[in-house]
RNA sequence: GGGGUCGUAGUCUAGUUUGGUCUAGGAUUCCAGCCUUGGGAGCUGGCGGUCGUGGGUUCAAAUCCCACCGACCCCA
């Protein structure tokens, strides 16, 4: 499995990347559950960390609730079960016996934590109330399963907030959108910001907003939603959360969620920065950011090993995750390990660096050496930090950008349906028209409209002709 | 949901069409040792597979048939 060909043939690629660089095993024998391996564990770890942090400053509590959901919970809200019983795991017999009321494995919790939230939320004083969980959901997915891509097991965080009323709960989906941004800036990917189209709002929302990403086969990937519920789970026909306002009358809660997709945005790091020799990562992202490499000659083993030494504490002090690969391997040999696992910067140190007064480091996004004297190592460490980000999200958005074509007719969307990644249209807003855009542009769908950047349109609809309502974007999605 | 391709040591792969020469060959990885260290070094020796799983046909199955599991690709 060569990964000289992400551009032309980027499933092979991906397959390649995750086992040469010992990210995921997709060996283990149950359909759509792959095995995370440490490699890309600790990416996932920094992806998590990220993002928890960034909801812990806006007040976001963790929590953890069970991942089994009996069924009367889900059967609660009615939207909510048509959208997930078909694909939802469910446990009937335990200890031999059958259980008298089946359990679901979560496909999302709301079900689990709502009737928590109806029992802790009591009085105005008690909201906004902001939980989320670290952890796996389980779907039964019936399209075809990719590792990281489309899982039947997969990672992701689900934040949930109940508000006094619908103004805090609006805000809440902008500090969503907010943390999302900031993440995906912080990993250099680039994003699509929109409003899905009502009918394909997340099963009992009210309003549904997703960020999706563009991979290197011109597919989208949806890699975080938030949505609006109001109070289709609050209501007292569902889970009844009310609280005694300040004017002594009982109200239901407004609520939201919000889910940034784990597996997908390491995916979506992998194959966006990736290159033919591995992984590049971003440097919050990489669980090694520096690694340095002693190349040693018979006499001087000592002096080189001690400067390695030293570079690398200097590093380590001034807080960057820095190693020193100090194993038997010959220096070519660890340049590829560690360029396959992405590391950002590394330092080789051999006789003319002693003799120097200087080391080499190495950046992994450019490929391209310099020299930087010993004195200021860590200063230039500290400038690649940005540098690096820098040079990674301009490539990504770049590519993004010129991904990105407008299209007013039928005709030329048939004519540009096999090479076109994502187009932006005028819609009429149509479920029809979305089907039978999907049907005969071998799936094309509407992914909705941008909500960073206001779009007005005054003229008709590409596919039926019918007066525009605003304009959209399509794409293939994952 | 429909169609297709595929499954041989950790990995890649020869063998499968035409069953017997396969006690399954090679490369790589791995282990031990020697020598080395500026882009996957070399040499010597060694470990590792019963051919995805189960059943069937046959004197004989990696090879033919069926079912299942899993992977990949295309379509809905």
């Amino acid at each position: 499995m060569s990964l000289q060909n992400k551009s032309d043939n980027f499933s092979e690629w991906f397959d390649g990347v995750l086992q040469k660089a010992e990210l995921v095993d997709i060996r283990y024998n149950v359909k759509g559950f792959i095995v995370y391996r440490p490699n890309i564990m600790f990416i996932v770890r920094r992806v998590y960390e990220i993002l928890e942090e960034l909801l812990l400053e806006k007040n976001h509590k963790p929590a953890l609730f069970p991942l089994v959901i009996p069924i009367s919970n889900f059967r609660k809200e009615s939207q909510h079960i048509k959208g997930f019983e078909e694909e939802v795991f469910k446990i009937s017999e335990a200890g031999g016996e059958k259980l008298e009321e089946e359990l679901f494995l979560r496909p999302t919790s709301e079900t689990a934590i709502y009737p928590m939230f109806a029992l802790w939320i009591r009085s105005y004083k008690d909201l906004p109330m902001k939980i989320f969980q670290s952890v796996a959901v389980y779907r039964h997915e019936t399209k075809a399963t990719r590792p990281l891509l489309r899982g039947r097991e997969f990672l992701w965080i689900e934040s949930h907030c109940a508000f006094a009323d619908e103004g805090g709960a609006r805000k809440q989906v902008e500090e969503d959108l907010e943390i999302t941004k900031k993440t995906f800036y912080e990993l250099g990917l680039p994003f699509l910001m929109v409003e899905r189209e009502p009918y394909d709002r997340f099963h009992g929302a009210v309003d549904s907003y997703a960020f999706d990403t563009l991979l290197p086969d011109g597919r989208v990937l949806q890699v975080a939603t938030t949505h609006y519920l109001g109070q289709s789970f609050s209501n007292p026909n569902v889970f009844d959360i009310k609280f005694a306002d300040k004017d002594g009358i009982k109200k239901n809660v407004h609520q939201t969620c919000y889910g940034p997709g784990v597996s997908r945005i390491v995916a979506a790091i992998i194959s966006i920065h990736g290159d033919e020799y591995g992984l590049v990562l971003p440097f919050d992202a990489a669980p090694t950011q520096v690694v340095t490499i002693p190349i040693l000659k018979s006499g001087k083993e000592d002096v080189i090993m001690e400067k390695s030494y030293i570079i690398t504490q200097n590093l380590s002090k001034a807080g960057f995750r820095s190693m020193l690969d100090d194993s038997e391997k010959r220096p070519g040999e660890k340049y590829y390990k560690w360029e396959m696992l992405g590391v950002p910067i590394r330092i080789e140190i051999g006789e003319e660096e002693v003799d120097g007064g200087f080391v080499t480091l190495f950046r992994r996004d450019l490929r391209a050496r310099e020299r930087v004297k010993d004195g200021k190592v860590v200063k230039r460490v500290s400038e690649l930090k940005t540098l690096v980000l820098e040079e990674l999200g301009r490539r990504a958005w770049e590519i993004f950008n010129s991904s990105i074509v407008s299209i007013n007719s039928k005709e030329e969307l048939l004519k540009n349906k096999e090479k076109a990644r994502i187009v932006r249209v005028p819609f009429c807003g149509r479920k029809e028209c979305a089907d039978e855009i999907k049907a005969e542009t071998e799936g094309m769908e509407v992914r909705g409209k941008r909500m960073d950047v206001e779009e007005k349109t005054s003229g008709r609809c590409l596919w039926c002709g019918r007066e525009a309502v605003r304009i959209v974007y399509l794409a293939k999605a994952y």
